[in-house]
DNA sequence: TTGATATGTTTCACAAACCTAACTTTTGAT
DNA sequence: ATCAAAAGTTAGGTTTGTGAAACATATCAA
């Protein structure tokens, strides 16, 4: 398979967002995207016919939005470390849960799979040792 | 003060830059801005403009660029965190150097001061800890 | 001093993501 | 079945950061 161009992070972003929706009312729509993302709906259609154009996402105009399998399998991609990452400053770095979720947020897209691998590596062996928590202040 | 607008991560950059050359070659010229950050020289004179509007930096038309006390300030909290990012992810995680420069150049502007403080006690505390090395593989 | 070359600037164009406001389609209550 | 409200789309703007190419200035060797 051809290398194909990196998504952007905010297309990265509205594929999160469909996966959140998708699992938790079963669809997704354009209107919830929105509201979640904090972006107008006029916006939210044109970032659809994009992930539509990659194959990302199915989309009828006026229809609800599905992911496609490789639509899918990178929206749990960076749910997993969106959920690792905010557990790592939440749990571990003691930072407040609000903040833990922006920090994961911009995070989430900046690491390259094989440096997130080792990062979720050196998380397991630091939560292994009971002496190696600082009292983060 | 009046809290001013967060400067992106661009401009972020830029300074960044700046202070790189200021303090490796005294001064600071567009040619050389443009070539460290693999940017056109063009666009580098427009962002040198809003650098000076904002007060980061003194710049006149043809003329060497310095930093102000207040965008040193900002160069430097930059720089401090590139430098402590990249050491974490080459020296404890295993990464790459190459990859452990990008990956901070990308992070360095996600955390809240906050945050990266705690992230750097936490990483203090692992350092002081022996049996707390991951073999990262 | 002069003029080639290096450096800096300007202008115009462009892509990504966004917003606003008007318009269209769908939905749901009656 | 009808029609208002809700949801979705479209068209036209805006902002940020960039590139290309022409133009302006500075520098330096002869």
């Amino acid at each position: 398979m051809i290398n194909k161009e990196p998504l952007s992070q905010s297309l990265e972003d509205y594929l999160e967002t469909i996966l959140e929706l998708q699992t938790k009312k079963t669809v997704a729509r354009s209107k919830d995207i929105a509201e979640k993302m904090d972006i107008k709906r006029g916006s939210v259609t044109g970032m659809l016919k994009k992930l539509a154009q990659n194959n990302l996402i199915n989309y009828e105009p006026y229809g609800y939005v599905t992911l496609t399998p490789e639509g899918k399998k990178i929206a749990m991609e960076i749910e997993r470390r969106h959920i690792f990452l905010k557990d790592f400053f939440a749990r571990v770095l003691k930072v407040d849960e609000t903040i833990a979720d922006q920090t994961a947020c911009q995070m989430e897209h900046a690491m390259s799979k094989q440096t997130f691998q080792k990062f979720k590596n050196f998380v397991k062996t630091i939560d292994a040792c009971p002496n190696c928590r600082p009292d983060n202040n």
